[in-house]
DNA sequence: TTATTATATAATAACTAAGTTATATAACGA
DNA sequence: TCGTTATATAACTTAGTTATTATATAATAA
């Protein structure tokens, strides 16, 4: 993957999101994957270069067709980067059941 | 969180995740935030902003100051979704083994 | 070779986003 | 009350995104 700049702003489509959770069912070619949304082909291709070039599909050739899949290493930086943000709020959470706890001990000291 | 548009969209930007990095370590008011970055105040506080509308931070109020800490629910929804695509890929992973060991098999019937 | 199918690219328009400076608001300390 | 500190908002600029239509390319089918 390129960076998590291109990733996330990938993933904040919700035409894109749609076309990835199509490729989960497998392989599509793009008139395939362009078939259920209310925009035109080259929407699409537009869509899956930029899904391409997060990192987050790959694509072969087969004849005319461009059959599209989810990348394998595709989430591996942005899991990596939540799991950070989910230690911390899993840390905070901690903390405040400390604060809770020494609380319930100490009824006169809640700070806020 | 609103949604996974907001949310993905607020990620996408470098300073914002450098601002919830920042977050991870605890609780920060807005110049404490604004301090490393060579971007004014005013910038940093739309930032926040849109962190806020994404429901990744909750702001409270200590007279002047406005300190942030990030959102307990804040990385629920967009674990939701990478999990499906994680799953996907897995199973395409685990399809991919299945077709090499078939292929060690039967020598003759590999396809592409 | 010619028509058709699958996909990509170019030009353009509409919208959104991020930064800046200037200014407003609101709480605090003297 | 008055100046200062902390933050927000407004107006504006620049840049990027997404969609559209029209067109190009390249493989297949006839």
């Amino acid at each position: 993957m390129h960076n998590l700049d291109t990733a996330f702003s990938a993933l904040a489509d919700p035409t894109r999101r749609a076309l990835l959770a199509r490729l989960a069912l497998g392989e599509a070619t793009v008139m395939e994957l362009a078939e259920p949304f209310a925009i035109t082909q080259p929407a699409v291709s537009r869509h899956l270069k930029v899904l391409e070039h997060a990192g987050l599909i790959t694509r072969r050739i087969d004849g005319t067709k461009r059959p599209c899949r989810i990348a394998p290493a595709a989430i591996g930086p942005i899991d990596q980067w939540l799991a950070m943000l989910r230690d911390a709020i899993t840390k905070n959470d901690a903390r405040l059941d400390e604060v809770l706890g020494a609380t319930k001990l100490e009824p006169g000291k809640d700070s806020a």
